[in-house]
DNA sequence: TCAAAAGTGTTCCTGGTACACCCATGC
DNA sequence: GCATGGGTGTACCAGGAACACTTTTGA
């Protein structure tokens, strides 16, 4: 069933880069090898068309669950990629969006257009489709941006948390380490988190002190931004 | 001449956010009156659609200077909106870019779609066409958040220029006063700026220093950014 | 001589940085 | 009793905030 309009229109897609945390171990990012042509068997960022009456927002999280299962995560617009000939067939428009998992959550499973759908290390990816690996650069970059400028980690720890297993998904994202005594001074003093009576149980350690978020305050950082150097 | 596809589209635009500045007073932003459905008579951001083959930079500055006249402007891209309905006709998907110019050095006229185009202030805006209010919130906020992170004037000054124009600069984005010794001691700090041997002539006080950007620093500063709090 | 903006220093205090040892727990 | 991570304090220094008076110039 042809549509037809007075003047030619680029394509319009979404492109996700879902970047995945474990509980130690570096930054992820998920990818999956593509079924069709062109580019059919390099590994590329799960995306596809935005259909017409949906919000790219929407197109973005439609199809990163067809494409890899996920579903429910937490989205938000990068930026737009729309120099032609990033793609070889046609003139093309982009809409990236990316987003922060923990990969121990995220059951994962190819569907669709995928062949298969895996994590890689942000920094030594395979060879990717399209632009991928330029569009890939700017989120890290802007990931570790917004590291500075909003509150983290709601979507990747559990409810309670120590304050390491925090200061891991910061160093994670950074990709250094951060002094362990100036780290909690600084992030207890942000009033993002309460201090549980609980500790951890079963470790073969002294048991840490658990944590949670405190919501509101969390919720108005978010919004409303605030600066956190590490 | 009716081009046809296998699937719907979406429209894809972009929509130009000009901030204008004077040496004295508060922040602008350029404004075009519509000539057309829908909204004729209404004031919106210049715009328009994309061309197939043409990046959205590209489509976003040919539009600018088609129906404002404004030409050789830095625009930058801002974020894309895309809800459905924000176009009363049909989904549009609009990628928007602003820019900062100085208002004194361009010479504005309506032309194309436009019946009028003029500067308002920033704060107070008349009645606009489509989501176009919103989009001039994010984008003034955004340029409050860049105004911390990345210089910003060369765009808005002659090529030397006295340290209280500078300071005028970041007074009217931020739309505060800020302390003439703590500013002067913090932009000298940056290493932005070289001091000529020149001063003012002809002013009706004691005559200011004139400094000029250093061309290196301040390419380098805006590529991998900076803190710069006021 | 007046009006107008230029130019200049200091104090106080917050917060960044660097750094080393003892503590609790499970095995 | 040992391996493992948890937890704590201090000294030094850079830079943010608040604040008032003298200087130069043209009218």
């Amino acid at each position: 069933m042809p549509y037809t309009y007075a003047y030619p229109r680029p394509a319009l897609t979404v492109d996700c880069i879902v970047f995945g945390l474990e509980n130690a171990g570096d930054l992820k990012v998920l990818l999956i090898q593509r079924k069709n042509q062109p580019f059919a068997g390099r590994w590329a960022l799960p995306g596809g068309f935005v259909d017409v009456g949906e919000a790219p927002e929407q197109a973005a999280r439609r199809e990163l669950e067809e494409e890899t299962g996920l579903k429910n995560v937490f989205l938000e617009q990068l930026r737009t990629f729309g120099e032609p000939g990033r793609d070889p067939r046609e003139h093309v428009v982009s809409v990236a969006h990316d987003a922060l998992v923990n990969v121990a959550d995220a059951r994962v499973r190819a569907a669709d257009d995928a062949r298969q759908a895996a994590w890689f290390p942000v920094g030594r990816p395979p060879p990717l489709a399209f632009d991928h690996a330029k569009i890939l650069r700017v989120a890290h970059n802007r990931l570790q941006e917004r590291l500075r400028r909003r509150p983290v980690g709601r979507e990747l720890l559990p409810r309670k948390f120590t304050l390491s297993q925090l200061q891991h998904v910061y160093e994670a994202i950074l990709g250094k380490e951060i002094d362990k005594r100036n780290f909690r001074r600084r992030v207890l003093r942000t009033g993002l988190l309460v201090a549980t009576d609980q500790t951890q149980k079963q470790v073969p350690h002294r048991a840490a002190r658990l944590y949670r978020f405190d919501a509101r305050t969390y919720r108005r950082l978010a919004q409303q931004g605030f600066h956190f150097e590490v």
